[in-house]
DNA sequence: CATGAATGAGACTTCATTCAT
DNA sequence: TATGAATGAAGTCTCATTCAT
């Protein structure tokens, strides 16, 4: 009897407990929306706290200041995503085309057609004037995704799928259009100078797959008579 | 006669009037600069001044706030861009493939590689925190130069030498990734995630009239046997 | 039987009793040694909480507000020794020289070679910033200390063994080079500025006693021919 | 007529001139009177600002940071207090005896007798938590200020006024029950303590230079029969 | 016209204290 | 009892804008 019974039943966490688990990701989902929203420097902190349901000094119980606020939020959107996609990359088993085809799906579901995006257009915007944030994006997202690709690629040149070329490079011309749409897609300006002929993103993203794939293929090259 | 007149002389200003009247487009090209670099909030109306050599006061003579700054610097760069534009396509007598092309390298010449092109940027990033910025950019940039480029592709399809089609979509087309090219050519951040590869604007351009061309005239379609 | 009362053995407490009965002095002990390293405004209650390895609640269960906190601290260190003293000078037997000599020592051991000296450097810097503690420092240790020291004389001056002198002004000649000294022993600018010539407690308190002693004696006046 | 005409007579500031031109001084004094009364930590800069008679940003125009404007106090009060005594200690014409009494009435009149002197007792009880300001205070104040001393030791005993001795240690010597009797003065709570009995400072120092030239001078020794 | 001193609203951040669990 | 999440007042510092000179 008394094995069995543990003194605090710790399974069902009370609601505070649940509500002080809860907290950092109602925290940060506020924080993206704001960002996205003004930017960086415009979004106030006790804005976040509001939309999080929250005061002023509790914001600041979860992080210490805004620039971390910032960097949480960049971890938890395109952090979490590149580390699945370098997961991925490893344990893939199929053809390398379809490994890239998968990673870019991946990336325009959980990202690109996310609210998420617009942290991308936000540190083009502001970057400049956040130097301690240029470097931390640059070494938590741009680096990290730049290598993601160029594995993916190096795979499929070391097994024949694809014809050698330069991994940077060849990971840009992927990735560029991409975050241009992105870009585009995220800000207020863009949307009405793009006006009504809104690029359909879904067949962008199957075109610009299709053409980097052919772009990247082991061609047989002009083929018999 | 002469010799008395250099009193007042209008024509030569004197040092003193000369300068004063340079004020206006020295303080533009101050904010220019700084609205590029650093965005429009976080440009300083002091810096602004500094830079122009001038008091804070001073700027504030002639422009009453940092929007109407801003403001100014926008029609100076874009406004006249597009006047001069529209003014050409009243006016041109060649084919209006011509007529295109010489527009679009006219852009690329006096705004797309100047650095008043970051001007976009800094619209894109910020204009959701100043709709009167909003309403503005949108009244006297995105309208006209969409009527601009409108009105030449109408052309175009009332000479015959287009086919016809919307107007406004064919100039989104046209434009928008002349645009992109321009917001990741002054974005930091883009330049370092677009690394070595750099687009080369030159070819890029060259390529995107062709293709556009391309698109917009009448083609004799495969036709008859 | 002893196994079965273990449970709630009212001897020995359990560990957790014991611990309940020795949070006051633990939190006495964080809280002595924070004010002095920080000032009493400069020091957090949290960080006294942690030090004392219980939470920030817990603090306040024993002591209502960081001012309470700070009295109990002085009464503790202060004031007890004070009571003691007083006891002290009712009960001794001795010569009141004795009985002055033996008071100082006390004192120093107890308190001015013991970091809670530095509690008195905290009141001095920072009581004008809290009149209630201000108050509090006065009627809990000032005066009394004051009254004990004047006691003693007094007990020399009847018994015939000190002369007839004013006990107030006598007490504070007795204690205001000791307590410069720990100011300066308890601050670490002092200790910069006294550099190398470090006066020697040990030695400085003997010299000040034969001093004082000397000057309270009735002295037997340029002897008789 | 002209010619004594000048056009916009420079000579008797405008009001508003004149104005600017106090301000340093009046924040000073404000400064100085603030932060000798509450301490460092709790001086508001407002209060400041409002003591002086200007707005916060005003203070900020003059001053960029509260530590800054510490300094400045410190500066202004003790730095240019010990620049002075150096100078009199290279200039001196008389005996060394007659120097050092010289220099420490000066330090007598202009700082330990001022409001001003207050600001060591803020030192003493604030430095630890304001490492830039202790490490301000020692090269700005503790250093210079040993060295002034020293090398008017150093002078009588060069002269063979004074018997050799290590300058620190008798300079220390000289400064320290000074500085113990200041901070002292500027304490409420030494005040307090003190009570009625409160040392006759100018009796003090007297006595005090009175004994350190006895100490310091080439004694006859012992003399002859 | 030109200056630059002055203002004050507002942003980030800290911390003593409370209270639901 | 003990916890620690939550609060909100308060403090430092910035900057667009005004206005006396």
């Amino acid at each position: 009897m008394n094995i069995t019974r543990s003194k605090t039943a710790p399974k069902e966490p009370a609601p505070r407990q649940r509500r002080k688990q809860a907290r950092p990701q109602e925290l940060l989902d506020a924080a993206l929306a704001l960002f996205v929203d003004k930017g960086f420097a415009a979004t106030r902190a006790e804005e976040v706290a509001q939309r999080a349901g929250v005061s002023k000094g509790t914001l600041y119980l979860y992080y210490p200041s805004k620039e971390e606020l910032f960097k949480a939020v960049v971890r938890q959107t395109l952090g979490a995503l590149i580390a699945e996609g370098i997961e991925l990359v490893d344990q893939f088993e199929g053809s390398s085309a379809d490994l890239l085809g998968c990673l870019i799906h991946i990336w325009w579901e959980r990202f690109g057609n996310t609210p998420a995006a617009g942290i991308h257009k936000v540190v083009v915007a502001e970057v400049r004037n956040f130097p301690e944030l240029a470097q931390f994006y640059s070494d938590e997202v741009i680096v990290p995704a730049d290598r993601m690709f160029g594995n993916c690629i190096q795979r499929g040149i070391e097994r024949g799928e694809f014809r050698p070329m330069p991994l940077h490079e060849a990971a840009h011309s992927l990735m560029a259009p991409l975050l241009f749409m992105v870009l585009c897609r995220h800000s207020l300006g863009c949307c009405n100078i793009c006006g009504g002929v809104e690029v359909d993103p879904e067949l962008m993203l199957k075109t610009h797959i299709d053409l980097v794939l052919r772009g990247l293929e082991v061609r047989p090259s002009a083929a018999a008579p």
